[in-house]
Parts: C-alpha cells; sequence; structure tokens
DNA sequence: CTTGACGGTGAACGCGCGAGCACCTAAACA
DNA sequence: TGTTTAGGTGCTCGCGCGTTCACCGTCAAG
C-alpha cells in the first residue's frame, strides 16, 4: 500500500467503496464524475497505474470488470491476532444444476481462522457439507465439512469437482505424460474416474468433523 | 425461492457463482454463452423475469450491474450472528493437568464458532493436536486437532483421558453393570484398556484437520 | 537542462452489450 | 377451442464505455 500515491489510494478506494454500496464496479464516467475529472483518460491513467502495481486486475476492453488483489492492499502488520474468515456452507447440490454449487442452497455458515483451515485471505474459499462414502479411506466421511478453496488443484490434492452435475469430492491425479484424471478413495468405490471434462471448483484444505 | 421455475433458480445460481468466482458480474453473451442459448434475448427473459419478482434489480441499460435482494432468495431462517470462541490448544499434555488451566503446554490457538465445534459457551473447551495412530478406526487421525470440551462423559463418548500421566484419546465405554473402561479404535491396539483410576478431562466434540 | 513519473484536458474511435421487434414451440389452463 | 406463460431463435439498433492519440502542465532526480 506504500508505493501508491494518494491519488491512486483514493481511486482505489472509490472503486472498493462503490461494489461495497452498489454490488457493481463503477464505469470510467462514474469515476470521472466522482472525482469531478474532465476526461476520461484521467481514469484510465489511475487504473492502469494500479493495475501496473499489482492491485487490481481486470479483463481489458470489458465494462465494469475489476478485480481486487487483497493480499497487497491490506497491508496488516505480521498477525498476532488470529484472522477468522466467514465461509458460506453449500450443502446438498440442486438436481441438474451443473454450475455446480448452487448458491442459493446456502445452508450455513462456518467460522474459523484461516491458519486451522490452512486457506489463504486472498482466495474464494467455501464449505461442503460432505455426502457420500467416496473418501472414507482419506478419512473423511458422511457429514463431514470439508473447507474448499478455489486455487488450481495439483497433484495429489483433494478436489471438489464437478461430475455428471454433481458436486463431489475426489482426489486429483496429474502424473506427467497422462491426461488428469479423478479417483475416489474408497476400496469398494472403482478407483479410477475418469472424466471427459475436467471441472474442478477448488482444492479441500481442511475437513471438520461434528463428533 | 419457491416462485421461481428451475431454469430462472439456474440462472439466478449463474449470477451469484460468477460474482463468488470473478468477483464480477456476467453479461448477457456470458450468460448466454454459459446456458448454449443462441440468443441474447433468453437471457433478457430470464432477467427481466427475476426481476419481476423482485429476485435481483438493475440499472437499465447500464452493462453488468446487477443487484442480489439476498433477503428473497435465502428462504432460511434468520440467521443469527456465529458465535464464534477462541481456545488454546496444547499439544503434548503436562502431567496434573486437571487441575485448571495449564497454559504453559499451550502450542497455539484455534478460533472456530461454537456450532460448528458443536461446543458450548458455558464449558471450557481445548484443542489437542493428536499424537498417534489409536483412534483412526473412528477417522481421527496423526495430526488432526480435536476440540475437547470439560463435561462428564456418557458411554460412547471420545474421551480425553489421563492414562499414565499422559493424554490420550479413548473411546469411553460405560455400560450399566459393569465398571466404566476406556477402549482403542484401532484394530491393531488392544480393544480394552482396564484403568484403575478413570481421569477423564474432557469429551472429544469435533475433529479439524489440515490436508 | 533534460528526463521521467504523475495528473490532467479534449476529442474521436469502435466494440461490448443491453434493448427491441418479429416469430416459433410446448405446456397449462378454462 | 383460444389464451396465457415459460422458454426459445435471429436479427438489428444504438448507447455505454473502454481505448487511443495529441498535448498540456508540475515536480523531483540525474
Amino acid at each position: 500500500m506504500k508505493d501508491l500515491t494518494v491519488r491512486q489510494q483514493e481511486v482505489l478506494g472509490y472503486l472498493q467503496l462503490h461494489m461495497r454500496e452498489h454490488g457493481t464496479w463503477p464505469s470510467f464516467r462514474e469515476i470521472e464524475q466522482h472525482f469531478g475529472f474532465r476526461s476520461t483518460n484521467a481514469v484510465m491513467g489511475h487504473i492502469r497505474a494500479l493495475e501496473r502495481k499489482g492491485y487490481i486486475s481486470r479483463i481489458p476492453g470489458q465494462a465494469r470488470t475489476y478485480r481486487i488483489n487483497l493480499d497487497l492492499n491490506d497491508d496488516s502488520p505480521p498477525r498476532e491476532a488470529l484472522d477468522v474468515l466467514e465461509i458460506p456452507i453449500y450443502g446438498h447440490i440442486a438436481a441438474g444444476y451443473p454450475d455446480g454449487v448452487e448458491t442459493s442452497g446456502e445452508i450455513g455458515r462456518l467460522q474459523i481462522d484461516v491458519e486451522s483451515a490452512g486457506i489463504r485471505r486472498t482466495r474464494r474459499s467455501f464449505g461442503l457439507k460432505v455426502r457420500g462414502e467416496s473418501m472414507v479411506d482419506a478419512g473423511i466421511f458422511d457429514g463431514d465439512t470439508v473447507i474448499v478453496e478455489q486455487s488450481p488443484p495439483r497433484d495429489g490434492d483433494i478436489v471438489a469437482a464437478l461430475i455428471d452435475g454433481e458436486t463431489t469430492l475426489k482426489r486429483f491425479v496429474n502424473k506427467p505424460g497422462e491426461p488428469p484424471y479423478l479417483k475416489a478413495e474408497n476400496r469398494r468405490y472403482p478407483t479410477l474416474h475418469p472424466v471427459a471434462e475436467l471441472v474442478v471448483q477448488g482444492v479441500a484444505k481442511a475437513v471438520v468433523r461434528h463428533l
């Protein structure tokens, strides 16, 4: 946060303010008007600067598409206090809802400190209520809550993946030289699970079980 | 949520999904492509329906500006704020611990909401870093953190108990007519563990595992 | 004195993207 | 039977909005 000029901080602040208040990113013209600029190019300069310095990223040419890189703009001191995160929990996956997690199906919330869960604040995370026995050999049982972080999977990770329109938990196997595939961790299940198109929603980082 | 058709729920779900994953609302063309429509007007119909039914609102003519009316789409009971508790974690337990709070052996802290952990605020709780394999058959592995609440054990509970000056995790068995005893949940361990004097420190309520 | 970063004006360009119109199909009424 | 509602296709129109180019200041560093 230190390498930003005052003006740039103001612009970054306005981006976040607008998002908080309207649920939408502002357009160049809206930023221009807010700061009293007389040219959208003044905005362009600041946006470019923020982009260059890594505080935001965007999809060039597309309207109102920003993304704040949180890890940079919170210059939180080395934490002594526990950094707690509130996470939505999704349960049953709507039948036929192929996009995966049905957002309206939020069945609860969970709060845990990031260290215990092994997740990062900068990534989006969500909880998933486990159904079925496909991962019992990995110590994940029916009824457990797994905390999934949206990040690219690596070989050996347990991932939440989309199979036939349902979200399931599987081991992600990606050996060099062969296409990646998914594997259930249950001796009674077919071990291999070849998938035409692999849609990985996130990587399981932690399990919380209610005894 | 009941007055929405399946398709409308899917569209609403995609709006939220896209927002979660990209931090941006999708454009009509992106929605069209995602659902395989061949006309943006199909999108228009659904957006209009969602708007008419009050689930979203938008600023007409402006790109990627939606607003979700949350109060409508979650028909879950009004969620109370999560009650979060900070808990000390002990590694190896010092002999003589049961007298009270011996903080010297504290190796960390954990924060979690009481509901996820299944504990009560009124009781004292602590975390325990599991060492050894004595409970693998109960799905508790070496390295897991169990959350223990200080309360009287009942038959079948997993308890933290003092054996030979060390705290271990065991199943508490208390059948009528015979003295209570402890039992390890590992096929390779002796199943019975008769103890002269039973010192139970608390009942395990939850497990947190870092994958 | 020059160079570069920073902050800005003004105008023009061109695609992204919401909006509208015409028309189609299937299911649910009544 | 006609009418309505949900869910589409295909096309066009026109504004919103990001982008670029030319050019202007100020200030600190080399």
